[in-house]
DNA sequence: GTCTATAAACTGATAGAC
DNA sequence: GTCTATCAGTTTATAGAC
C-alpha cells in the first residue's frame, strides 16, 4: 500500500471543496453534514473519520478557501507581483459575488466566524492578515501602508458582501465600479 | 375596547426587538422562533398571530433594526443636519461592533440576506439606499456623490463586518481608525 | 391573542458490519 | 475508511382549549 495516506487526503480535499461552496452560499448553520457529504458523494457517516465535528470542518474551511480564493489563483500566476489594479479589480467583480468563482473567505464567511468559536475566529484573523501581507507587499510598486492596507480590505470585503445582499444587478455593478474607482484614492 | 390594535402592536413590536438581537448575534439559521419568543416572553405557540414565517420576521427585523440603528440615533438628534465626521465615527466604533446599541442591519444582517428569499434581498436594498441618502444628503456641507456615497458605504459596513469577526481587539481598533482615517479620503 | 400539546421533519453524532 | 442504522434533541408549523 503505496498511497494510503494521499488517498485519504484527497478525499478530504473534496470534502472541504464541497464544505466552502456550500457554506459560501448557504451559511454554516443552513448547510448539514448530510449535505456536504452528499455533495462529495459519500454518506454522512464516514464524515468523523476526516474531522472532529462540524466546527472543526468550518475552521479547515476557512483556510481551504484561502487556497483557491480568487487573489490566491491571480498570485500564483503572477510570480508574485501583481499590479494593484488587478487586485482590486480581481475582488470586486461580478463572478466572485455570484460565486462562479471560489470565494475568498473573508467575505463569504465573516458574519458566521462572528457567532462562531474562537478557533474560527483565529483562523478569519490569520487570513485577513495574510491578505493585509498582499495588499502591501505583492501590490507592484506602490506599497501601501498597513492603515491603507486595512481601510482598502474592508472596502473590497464590504464591497462583496453588500453586493451579495442587493436585489437589483445594476446597483451591484454600480457598487462594485465605485469601489474600484475609489480604491486607488485611499493608497495615496 | 378602545386600543386592541396599540396593544397588539405593542407585542408585535417587543417580538421585533428580540428579533433584531438574537438575528444580530447569531444569526437567522441558529435562531429558534421558540428562543426569539422566549426573549419577548411568550411561549412560540403565539407567534403565528403576528407573522406568518419565519421568514417574513426577517424581513420586518430589517426594517426594525433600521429605526433603531446607531446611524437612526444620531439624525433624530440633530434636527437632519449631521457631520460627515459624526456619521462615520458612530458607525465605526467599537460600542456598534460589540452591539452594545442595537446594530445596523446592513453590517449584521448582510449574509444572512444573501442566502435568503427575494424579500429580505428587497429589504436590504431599501435601507441600503436610505443610507446613501443619509450620507448625500445629511451630512453638512460636504453632499458626496453617488459614487462616493457607495463606497463609503461599503468601507463602513466592511469595517464593521470585519471587525466582528476579528480576535484580537487591539487589531480591531487599528481596523476603525484605518477606516475613520480613510473615509475622508473618499468623499474628496 | 396566548396558551399547551403535538405533528412531521431534520439535526449532529455514535455504533457496528464490512 | 465507508457504509447502514439509529439515537436523542431540535426545528417550524399547526390544532384546539381558554
Amino acid at each position: 500500500m503505496p498511497w494510503p495516506t494521499t488517498r485519504k487526503q484527497e478525499t478530504r480535499k473534496k470534502i472541504l471543496k464541497s464544505a466552502v461552496r456550500l457554506f459560501a452560499n448557504k451559511g454554516f448553520h443552513n448547510v448539514s453534514l448530510g449535505e456536504v457529504m452528499r455533495d462529495a458523494k459519500l454518506t454522512h457517516g464516514a464524515f468523523y473519520a476526516h474531522f472532529s465535528s462540524k466546527q472543526e470542518l468550518y475552521k479547515e474551511a476557512v483556510y481551504a478557501a484561502t487556497e483557491d480564493s480568487p487573489l490566491a489563483g491571480i498570485l500564483r500566476e503572477s510570480d508574485g507581483n501583481l499590479s494593484f489594479e488587478k487586485i482590486v479589480k480581481t475582488y470586486l467583480c461580478e463572478e466572485h459575488v455570484e460565486q462562479k468563482v471560489s470565494p475568498c473567505p473573508l467575505a463569504a464567511f465573516a458574519t458566521d466566524v462572528s457567532s462562531l468559536d474562537g478557533d474560527a475566529k483565529n483562523a478569519y484573523s490569520h487570513v485577513f492578515e495574510g491578505l493585509l501581507e498582499i495588499l502591501q507587499t505583492r501590490s507592484g510598486g506602490e506599497f501601501p501602508d498597513r492603515q491603507s492596507a486595512m481601510s482598502l480590505a474592508a472596502l473590497m470585503i464590504g464591497g462583496v458582501v453588500v453586493s451579495r445582499a442587493l436585489k437589483d444587478e445594476e446597483v451591484i455593478h454600480e457598487l462594485l465600479e465605485a469601489c474600484i474607482a475609489k480604491a486607488s484614492q485611499i493608497i495615496k
